[in-house]
DNA sequence: TGTATAACCGAAAACGTTTTAATTATAAAT
DNA sequence: ATTTATAATTAAAACGTTTTCGGTTATACA
């Protein structure tokens, strides 16, 4: 249909050349106002575009950023994305992405494949940080390409991330949870080779001892972050002898599990057993007995991450900065463990 | 770091042509098996990778796709774009996501971004039917560059798309809701000049006149899917000479600001008013008062979206296949609209 | 008038592929 | 031994830019 029309068509019209054109285009100073004005605008008659594809051969760059997120559909990973993609749109790049599914093997391809479609940058948070894929970063380092981490992060020399101190929400958790009244507290914890779940739980223990309660192995409950995982958790805690009274989830889902279980066994909350989570996925506060819980601040995540990364894109220099973020956990208190106002 | 290398080098390293690799490489059956043999292990000993860019160059094909979407971090659209990378990975294709926010401005700066960046094909939820951006439409149908749009679609000759059946989904709600006694129902409806909240209320229309029950103009509410808008709609339903004794919205939010209000004026639910609502948010099931709502099956309706791209970017022809798909929707009755189970 | 300098522009290479057309090597047929 | 057919490879163009390096032309200065 419409041909494709390019800089030597709009040079061929004009009698010059193509290189001129480009340069004209490009507000090089070294070409005339009169020709720049006069190539600017038959290019505009002509309906030039610039063809994006032969730029970003020449120039190397693409113009595309990676993003690599375990899945998209959680309200959490959709906001950083969204905090990505707008704080980055108006630099021109565009937001590739990327699931991983918790599967290391499908970080590596995505990792291998976002090189390979050489983006300019990846803003990721990691799936797993035991398993040995060393390479698929190694590659990227090698490569010169930023990597930010968000989130879920991992320890590599000269690699920014962006956080929150989750040592911190987990001890303000503790801490309320404390406060309402709470003698002994249980946890819901994830899987502790990730630092943020290890975080949370450190918070979690600190804030007993500060308080001068007793740490209790049993206490704390390996779960996934389903609902049924909360059942199952409370199942478990119900069944100690001294049960807990009050439970500080890492995970909003497997809090709302736990509450579905208090209650179908007729325990009052927040009167008898106080709850909490972490994440303040939306359902948290639409609950009939909202649910208190951590917020991350994923937009703000995402913003941050993508300014990390326009700050390291065009430092020619080879010397690495490595730049940590860590944003503030906001604990949002709500009914399910909020004595004073029940 | 790393120096970058080409099929010259290892063209140079066997005496042999640039193009010979390339043909080897890309089994191009003109090449010796031996060749090609000694080529692909050469090309992996030297960690050959090939330039995308390059080659999105010459093909003209970027193996990029575009989504357009009105913001991401909705469940819905969120899965959705779970589904297309699902379905597409498989075939080397990223997605590029872009966000209108409902503004017709950003969805024509949208299309034509992505076309200026070459993308095979456009997959998008249209944001406004009722400006005039046709231009941008046009401009993407020119290029013959596959359009097909999910959920809210526009109708333009030779463009494909992925829909439920609103009216359908509308109707059953409605007699659902009839079923279970409600005798004069009130339907909180979105943006009529957009399909699908115009053929939810054509269903729940016909529902209406289908079981003899009179179609009142006052009991249909226009709301944004906030969930302050369904507050305020039962502040006015219930100012009515004679009120309604059911909703149905076309929002899971305003649905659930609906039953928030009522029950502050405690009007228990279901037994004296049902309300059901239309997207299945996942708060909707996870609610104490479950919310009956329909299910557009997003996830299916993305993969489905993907398979009609693939189906039209390979085919040469000039003509446009035209593919209206139209999936079931699946209404999930729970709590707050079961008088039987309650 | 001659020379130096700056301003402006052109020629051609470069980015890394794929592909058309031409050429050589090999095998088969006469 | 010579032609013919075919298989395998090469040479070069093409995709659409940007950019290095020169080359004019004009301007300024002596």
């Amino acid at each position: 249909m419409s041909e494709k029309i390019t800089i030597y068509d709009i040079a061929e019209k004009l009698n010059i050349t193509a290189a001129t054109v480009s340069r004209a285009l490009n507000n090089n100073p070294k070409i005339k106002e009169s020709t720049r004005e006069l190539v600017i605008k038959t290019a505009a008659s002509m309906n030039y575009k610039q063809n994006k594809l032969a730029l970003a051969l020449k120039s190397g760059r693409s113009n595309n950023i990676g993003v690599i997120v375990p899945r998209i559909d959680s309200n959490f990973f959709a906001s950083v994305i969204r905090g990505i993609e707008e704080e980055l749109h108006p630099h021109g790049y565009q937001v590739i992405i990327c699931q991983t599914h918790e599967s290391p093997k499908r970080e590596n391809e995505n990792l291998y494949t976002l090189i390979d479609a050489q983006v300019d940058g990846i803003i990721m948070s990691v799936t797993d940080v035991t398993t040995e894929n060393d390479g698929a970063f190694r590659n990227v380092l090698e490569k010169n390409v930023p990597l930010i981490f968000f989130d879920r992060s991992k320890h590599i020399d000269g690699v920014s991330s962006v956080t929150i101190n989750d040592f911190k929400g987990g001890y303000l958790t503790t801490q309320h949870l404390i406060n309402e009244g709470c003698k002994s507290i249980a946890h819901l914890s994830g899987d502790q080779s990730l630092e943020i779940f290890k975080n949370r739980f450190l918070g979690y223990k600190q804030a007993l001892l500060d308080n001068g309660l007793t740490f209790k192995e049993e206490y704390v409950i390996p779960v996934k972050s389903f609902v049924d995982a909360g059942k199952d958790a409370v199942d478990v805690l119900l069944q100690l002898q001294t049960p807990p009274d009050a439970i500080f989830s890492s995970s909003d889902f497997a809090a709302l599990g736990a509450i579905q279980e208090l209650r179908a066994r007729n325990i009052s909350i927040p009167k008898d057993f106080c709850v909490a989570g972490f994440s303040n996925e939306p359902f948290t506060k639409f609950m009939e007995l909202s649910i208190t819980s951590v917020d991350q601040s994923p937009l703000e995540m995402g913003k941050m991450s993508a300014r990390v990364f326009l700050e390291q894109v065009d430092k020619t220099d080879t010397i690495k900065i490595e730049k940590k973020v860590v944003l503030a956990p906001e604990l949002h208190i709500r009914k399910s463990s909020s004595r004073s106002s029940s």
